[in-house]
DNA sequence: TATGAATGAGTATTCATTCAT
DNA sequence: GATGAATGAATACTCATTCAT
């Protein structure tokens, strides 16, 4: 839909997998706060060299964001027919808060209907909701999740409970624990 | 060993006011991140000022958070022995949410099991969890909270709601929608 | 000659000397990178006291340096008569240096035939050049200096010991055992 | 462990050379309170280029300090098997002090007893006692200097004649007649 | 008159970004 | 293309000095 235009060179390509990837870790050891140097020593390539990939540190952290959004999105997909669309929906729940605790600052990646919104965030946000309408809907065709429940909603809670897993790095154990608390508020009753 | 040892001048009353005020709103809307000299600036003082009484940034921020903190201990204080404790527990929830919409950065009052503890970090967060335990257990005892819902699982829920609420800006109306499914979850229904 | 005009008032007088006292502790302590702050504290008075006496800080250093200056002119003084001349110049020479292992920056007191000089400066340098020049010239009519040792020369490694002292903290012995080589090649000889 | 490493780049190699010529200047004339802005400045380099290759200030005047004694040392290798022991040694100590005369604050490059050494100014101290020592027991070897005088005293007395003839920059016939006096205190005398 | 609160220029240092090698 | 050296604006913090209380 844009950017990506030429196919890069091969090595060009592999150096924007490596400063991507060290880029990854450093920001989610060290936050937004970690420099530029640091990733570029991380990734062993050259300050320069970080620069010719992306332009600013935004576009670097951007870039990562984005990565993990498509990440959500295909994993997301790959559930769009998965047999009990209610386990479905819950474990799709789980499994992105359960994200955030290894990943600092994947919250970012959940669409922010605040922030300015340039094109190609709008783009692949568009997507995240559409991805996720589609599993809530089946969830709640299906009768396990209630009708009222909608994607605005949805969005936002699992904002809620990924910024505080990431803040407060919930064990396994405590997530399930709690996230059960919310799921029981969204869950399908008879009587609904 | 506390601190407000001697009753401060007039003046200087004023001044650390002003700047407590001024940083409020500067980080609440730039975040940690906002400048001395800026808050020194929308406070209208000079930058020694805050230094006289802020030793440094993090004393400035941590008196802020304290505040708040404190704000939030009152209200629960005074809602200790109000008539219906069901009502009164989520009504102090979605208030506490609230107030995050309003003033960024709220959240960090609330405890985080992560952080380096310092005494009186700690001597307030052990507060906190008191006054919000005795709202709890009250609205348990009246049957209107579910008994396996316990205090950790309501920092949790609270610092969640809140962070996204100050992430995202919850208008009154969606706040309340939300926080709906949340405490359906929560609510005591018969049969548990 | 000038300055002290008024016979300051009793209060006035004792606050000037607590300041002088605190700051010399301070600035032997603390170099003269000691804050007027600091001293202020330390002499137990307000800052605007401080600047009440002295206009600068810079002022009253010179203060200090002034008054061990006259401390010194009046040991000089003293011994402008003493017994024996030759025993008399050895010892307050070394006493000098001793002083200087005490108290730091006492060697601004020398005269520093480099600076700027203002009058005031200028004045008691005049009245050192004129003291010492006169237990010199005792010690070299008895016979125990060389006579072409003059008052510059003795000016000079008065000055260079008594820094070095300072620099390194001598120790008693260490100061007798370093000023003896000092002093013998300064000492009269048959055969000069 | 060391240091030097990679072999710098040319353009850095000249940076560096520039900002301790600036740096050396400046201190020279401003003493260790002058700013890395004004080293900057009179090096015609940004502050970050200072900061590239020093990474402190402290940094930066031990560099300068180690640079002169590298100096001293190589001064005195040199001389190490020079025919006229006693001559060579009193010129050498002469030569030191004419050297302060010049460059401010090279006394800081004279081992300093009391300072916390590090590992690094350690070494170079050692190695100068060392080469210093040699000297001077040749000296003393070829009955040019007293038996009694020892490497702690000789250093003293540099120091102490360096440091005076910084602050007041002696005459070349200054230093000499006054030197000349020392000199003869330390002097081999048949009888001793 | 004494106090200490307020001021703001000045300090060392960091870091995103540019550009010569 | 890749590297990392250079840049300088920006930051937290200090301190001599002034001035309201």
């Amino acid at each position: 839909m844009d950017g990506e235009a030429k196919p890069l060179r091969a090595d060009a390509q592999r150096n924007r997998e490596r400063v991507l990837a060290a880029a990854e870790m450093v920001l989610a050891r060290d936050g937004t706060a970690a420099s530029m140097r640091t990733i570029a020593a991380e990734a062993g390539v050259g300050l320069g060299t970080i620069y010719r990939q992306f332009a600013t540190k935004e576009a670097l952290v951007e870039a990562i964001v984005f990565e993990r959004a498509r990440q959500l999105i295909e994993l997301a997909e790959e559930l769009a027919n998965a047999p009990d669309p209610g386990v479905t929906f819950f474990e799709f729940f789980s499994q992105i808060v359960e994200f955030s605790t290894r990943k600092r600052s994947l919250t970012d990646a959940l669409p922010d209907p605040d922030l300015a919104i340039d094109k190609d965030r709008s783009g692949i946000e568009q997507e995240m909701r559409r991805v996720l309408s589609a599993l809530l809907e089946r969830a709640q065709a299906a009768h396990a999740v209630r009708g009222d429940f909608g994607i605005d909603e949805l969005l936002a809670l699992l904002l809620a409970t990924s910024l505080a897993a990431e803040k407060a790095t919930w064990s396994d154990e405590f997530r399930e624990r709690t996230l059960g608390f919310v799921f029981d508020g969204i869950r399908y009753r008879t009587g609904d």
